[in-house]
DNA sequence: CGGCCTGTTGATGCGACTCAATTCAGGTGG
DNA sequence: CCACCTGAATTGAGTCGCATCAACAGGCCG
C-alpha cells in the first residue's frame, strides 16, 4: 500500500524532482480517499485542512451563482492538485470541487505539508511553478471573458485541445471533447444552447466537423482568426 | 540609500517577518526604478526578468483586446508586488502594466530572488501565500464575470471599497473612488457609459449618493441584495 | 476663448440568455 | 427485439442586458 502510494506519488507534477527523503515524507501523510462520480470532494466556503491531488478521474471546480447557474473554473486531470490556494491563504475553499468520474485522490493535511514545505525547497518552488500555472490559467479565462464573444472563446479551447491532444495543430486532426456539451459550455462561461448554436455556425463555415462528439478541425486558420477577434 | 531601501522593504507585505539576513539580500538586489504617469512598466509577453515591488503610486494590470477595449485585471497599490508568476512559471508576464500616477517601484531580480527563496522558508511561505491571495482574487472575479451582471459586480465593488476604507461597512459612510470612472469601468468588465448608468440607477433607489466622485453610501442593504443577485 | 478630457444621457442594434418544443441516444424492462 | 423512459442535444421564437454610436454638459488648461 504505502509503496503504491509511492508511485502515485511520482507522477504528480507537483512531486517532480523530489528527493527520496521527501516524498517518504509525504508517502507518509498522504490519505488516500475515493469519490463516486457526482460527489462533492470540497465545498465552496468550508474552511481547508489541506489539498488534493487528483490520481484518477476527473473533477471539476464550480463557481455557482444563487440562481442555479454554474461556472466551471478549472477542469482538473489526473496528476493535478486542487483546493492548494486555500492552504496558504489561512481560509476556506474558493470553489466546489465535484466528481465528474468515480475519483481516487490523495487528500494532503495541511499542517503536515507546510512542515515539508518549510524543509524542501524544492517542493516550494514546485508549488510556486504550479500556482503560477494557475495564475495564467485564471488569467487566461478572465481576459476571454471579458474581452472575446463565445465564438472566440469556443475557437481558441477547440485549438487548444487539438493541440494538447494531438501535439499539433493541422487540418484533419481529429479529437474527442473531455466533456458533455453542457459541461463545456459552463466552462466556456455560456450555456449549452449558445454552445449548440456556435458550433452550428462552425460546421456551416466548414471550420469543423462533427461525428458524435467526435470533432474535426477542417480549416484551422479560421478559426484562429476566430479566437483571436475581439468583441464585436 | 541603501538604509532607505530597507525602510520600503519592511512595508512590503511580501517581506513580513524576515530576518534582518533575509532583508539585507534583498536590499542588495532590489533596483530603485520610477516611472511617470502613464508610463508602461512592462508588457504582456514579454520576457520576465523579475518582478516589481510598489513603493509609491497606482499602476493598473491590463489585458487589451485588438479592437482597442481593455480590462483591468487587477490596480496594484503601494506595497503590493506584481509581476510573480512570471518569475517562477519560467514565462512571460501575462498582462501590461502602466501607472495611472507617478510611480516609484523596486525591480527585483529573478535569478538572486530565487536563490534567497531557496534559503528562507519564510520568504517562500509569504510568497505562497501572496499568490494565494491573487488566486483568490482572480477567482472571485471570474465568478462575477461570468455569473454576475454589472449592477452585482458595482455593488459588491462599493461595499468592498466602504469596508476597506472605512473598516466597516454602514449608512453614511462616505468615501472617494480611487481611481477615475473610465477606470473603474475597465475594472469591472463594462463601459463608462454603463456604470453611468448602474451608478444612476443606485443613486434613483436612494442606495447611495454622490458629490464629485465622493459616494456615500446610504442603504448597504440594497447593495447587498444586488450583489448577490444571480444574473437576471 | 477654444480645445480637450471626463462624464452623462439618449437612441439603436446585437449577442446571448430564457423558455419551450422536438429530436436523439443510451439504458431498462417487458 | 422492441417499447419505454430519461437526460442530453438541438432548434426556434422572444426578450433583455449591455455595447455601440452620437450628442452634449462640465471642468481644466493653454
Amino acid at each position: 500500500m504505502s509503496t503504491r502510494t509511492r508511485e502515485v506519488l511520482r507522477k504528480i507534477y507537483l512531486f517532480a524532482g523530489l528527493e527520496g527523503r521527501d516524498l517518504e515524507s509525504l508517502d507518509r501523510m498522504a490519505q488516500s480517499r475515493s469519490f463516486s462520480r457526482e460527489a462533492a470532494i470540497f465545498w465552496e466556503g468550508r474552511q481547508a485542512q489541506g489539498f488534493y491531488l487528483l490520481v484518477e478521474g476527473l473533477v471539476k471546480l464550480v463557481k455557482s451563482s444563487p440562481d442555479g447557474k454554474e461556472y466551471i473554473m478549472r477542469l482538473v486531470t489526473p496528476g493535478e492538485s486542487f483546493g492548494e490556494a486555500a492552504v496558504f491563504a489561512e481560509s476556506s475553499y474558493p470553489a466546489t470541487a465535484i466528481c465528474l468520474e468515480d475519483c481516487r485522490t490523495l487528500f494532503i493535511p495541511k499542517a503536515a505539508f507546510l512542515n515539508l514545505l518549510a524543509a524542501s525547497p524544492r517542493l516550494a518552488q514546485n508549488m510556486l511553478a504550479t500556482m503560477s500555472r494557475l495564475l495564467y490559467h485564471l488569467t487566461r479565462q478572465l481576459e476571454d471573458l471579458s474581452l472575446k464573444e463565445v465564438s472566440a472563446r469556443l475557437a481558441r479551447y477547440l485549438l487548444e485541445l487539438c493541440r494538447e491532444s494531438q501535439g499539433r495543430i493541422e487540418a484533419g486532426l481529429t479529437f474527442d471533447l473531455p466533456v458533455s456539451k453542457t459541461h463545456l459550455a459552463a466552462y466556456l462561461g455560456t450555456i449549452s444552447e449558445t454552445l449548440s448554436r456556435t458550433l452550428a455556425r462552425f460546421k456551416g463555415i466548414g471550420a469543423i466537423s462533427e461525428d458524435k462528439g467526435r470533432i474535426t478541425v477542417n480549416d484551422p486558420v479560421i478559426l484562429e482568426k476566430i479566437a483571436r477577434g475581439g468583441k464585436s
